[in-house]
DNA sequence: AAGCTATCCAACCGCCGAAAA
DNA sequence: CTTTTCGGCGGTTGGATAGCT
């Protein structure tokens, strides 16, 4: 970026005329854009690139304007709204970013790609667990999205998880209550090229080690999610979440310091959700 | 205070499909 | 029908900056 712009200010004033800028716009090119398209409108990129008088790929023109310049551009940090969304979307869709764009107006695709990869895919690297992974998937699932969701309802007592509270105690359910997906190692390890530390822990685990299956309130979650899409939802099924069970990666137990982990009964699995709550909270969920 | 590291995000690149020539 | 051009998409890069040692 920087060897282009010095490129084009060591060059003669000839070239200068002709070779196309790159790098950061400056304040004159975006008023140069953005008077050419309150004039002529959007699109016709190329035209507008050799018209405006910028020197600026049609691309770049683009770019500028629909990820920055664009009147309806929603700055600043995503909502739980919209980073519920993010993730739902994103768990049926996959890297499809326009089209989960789409369903959060303000919102470009490069902002969401950025954040999936800044915060989401951080998460699973500090969990050493592949973000493709069915495990971080489930971890998603699981953990975060009602997490986000409890954020959204505003609901103090979710907010304040202890490890005795209530609340908590909600969240760990009785799998025979639940659509039965398996406690799956297999699952998991079929989706994995490659075995990870984590995976073999969850082969090592005995059946009294399977992952808890938390309950999950389906009915607020349609409400809340519904709530928020832009569009009529057409085309988006509300099946959402699927009350897959929960793996545990051992990572987990490191980067909480492993010390309430020791058991998994309910009250292990309660302090479990209640560090995952934290860790989320710290780094990851942004207000 | 200085150097190092991690993180964020604007911008670029290559590829692909659709439309135009 | 073939070639060229354009717009759009997803992946990646690297500068700026905050945080840490």
């Amino acid at each position: 970026m920087s060897s282009s712009l010095t490129k084009s200010a060591s060059t003669s004033s000839t070239d200068e005329d002709t070779e196309l800028r790159k790098g950061p716009w400056t304040l004159e090119e975006d008023t140069l854009l953005i008077h050419y398209i309150s004039s002529h409108g959007e699109g016709r990129w190329n035209l507008l690139s050799k018209r405006s008088g910028l020197k600026r790929t049609g691309k770049s023109c683009r770019l500028r304007w629909l990820n920055y310049l664009k009147p309806d551009i929603k700055r600043g940090n995503l909502t739980p709204h919209e980073q519920l969304l993010i993730l739902d979307l994103h768990s049926k869709w996959g890297n499809r970013w326009s089209k989960i764009a789409q369903h959060l107006p303000g919102r470009t695709d490069n902002e969401i790609k950025n954040y999936w990869r800044t915060r989401v895919q951080k998460q699973a690297r500090h969990l050493k667990i592949d973000s493709n992974s069915a495990a971080f998937q489930e971890i998603i699932q699981c953990f975060w999205m009602p997490r986000l969701l409890r954020k959204i309802q505003g609901s103090p007592s979710s907010v304040m998880l202890s490890q005795n509270s209530a609340t908590t105690q909600t969240l760990i359910n009785h799998s025979s209550l639940l659509p039965q997906v398996s406690p799956n190692k297999g699952h998991v390890h079929t989706s994995e090229k490659t075995k990870s530390p984590s995976i073999d822990y969850l082969e090592s685990m005995s059946d009294s080690h399977i992952p808890q299956i938390l309950e999950y309130p389906t009915s607020d979650y349609n409400t809340v999610v519904k709530g928020c899409y832009n569009v009529d939802n057409i085309g988006y099924d509300m099946e959402a979440f699927s009350l897959a069970s929960m793996v545990v990666p051992s990572d987990f137990e490191d980067s909480m310091g492993g010390s309430q982990l020791a058991e998994n009964n309910g009250v292990g699995s309660a302090a479990l959700v209640d560090s995952l709550w934290n860790i989320v909270d710290e780094s990851w969920v942004v207000l």
